[in-house]
DNA sequence: TATTGGTGGATACACCGTACGGTAGCGCGG
DNA sequence: CCGCGCTACCGTACGGTGTATCCACCAATA
């Protein structure tokens, strides 16, 4: 078993979901694979082609979603295995919006959503998917983005009050205190713990309904 | 004139604003001040917190904009704003998104645009504008991002239609071919040069109206 | 004058992506 | 059967990175 794109693939996207994408190097990759560093430039010629090969793997797994007939159906089922996706291999966010994704399986989920999207009765020509899919996108990129960093940040400081406090606290408190944020610190303070998934599908709504003149 | 957070910061901008992120380097920068590269460490603790200074330096410039009294022309002219340095400074669009934004021009600039949409009828509560806030940002750092690649990709592959033909023609007009992506194909073929300014402009009012209920 | 403290510099380490030269096996023409 | 070229594998080496650590100097103080 000689090792393929799809097996360095799929070790780098285990190592990358370990470590995140900071943590990946071609040399640990080779070294879980068991092989020196530069075999692997016999099978990708970059590592930013490995990188655009990691994401269409996971392209691969959002293009699993139902094609419902309903076009708005359709539409809401691949953003929501986008941030699905983003949430199981947090490195995808990274790379989201990063470069052009060309991989046979972007290009998959992208005529996906673009046909369901010109499905739309306000969507009339050509103009109209093209300002729709962009307003879209960007949506989808920069929430998913978004949760993503606020988790990771969560996470890295401990969800626990105290050490919240501890970490961010003594900048941000703080700043807040100078009374030039009140806006800035009533969200902070008293702002509601909303759940992510629920946001995330309030916003999304309200965008695509937005941009198909609802 | 023994340095400053300033000067790094400035060098830094300079030559991120020239060669990108990547062509960016403790070593360099201190070359282009003249000193070690150790001197570096006396005035900014790592490179990351060296990379908030200069997302920092970038919102001072967005937070000079003027504040209108109608809330939802301060919003417009903070986002196009934020395009602007973006387009100015394309590694800044690299780092929207990728950690919270907490320098002092930051806050101010999210205390502006919190304030503005926390006017709009429409956000009654803390959590409306959490939500508020979460789906324009959101779309803010989507579209930006997705704007500063295809520019990207259209100067490294040259505007003229041979040049674009001959680099990702190859791949993409033979994976358009297949017929696999005829929306997409569609997209690309016969798709309208649309000004970029216009469609993000287009969208954002799509989105605001949305987000605020319009 | 002797000591101390702080400031700028150089060196060193661990790691990175990847260019390059070499070598062993294997199929094929003579 | 022999030799040749080609292909697939391999290790080493280079130039770069962020940063920890030590060191020399120089000014001010006791």
């Amino acid at each position: 078993m000689p090792l393929s794109r799809e097996k360095i693939a799929a070790a780098a996207i285990r190592l990358a979901d370990a470590h995140g994408l900071d943590g990946l190097s071609i040399r640990k990759i080779a070294k879980e694979l068991g092989v020196g560093p530069m075999r692997l430039y016999d099978y990708v010629l970059n590592r930013s082609e490995l990188l655009d090969l990691m994401v269409d793997v996971v392209y691969a797994r959002i293009a699993e979603v139902d094609q419902h007939q309903e076009w708005r159906a359709t539409v809401l089922a691949i953003a929501h295995a986008t941030r699905r996706a983003a949430l199981d291999h947090e490195w995808f966010s990274d790379l989201l919006g990063a470069r052009p994704h060309l991989g046979p399986h972007a290009l998959a989920v992208g005529e996906a959503t673009a046909a369901a999207l010109s499905r739309s009765p306000r969507v009339r020509d050509v103009g109209d998917l093209q300002r729709a899919l962009g307003a879209l996108n960007g949506f989808l990129v920069g929430a998913i983005r978004r949760e993503v960093t606020e988790r990771r940040t969560a996470r890295s400081t401990g969800t626990d009050e105290a050490a919240w406090q501890a970490s961010l606290g003594p900048y941000l408190t703080r700043m807040l205190e100078t009374g030039r944020y009140p806006t800035v610190a009533r969200l902070v303070i008293d702002g509601a713990h909303l759940d992510a998934e629920e946001t995330f599908s309030h916003n999304l709504t309200t965008v695509l309904d937005g941009v198909t003149g609802g």
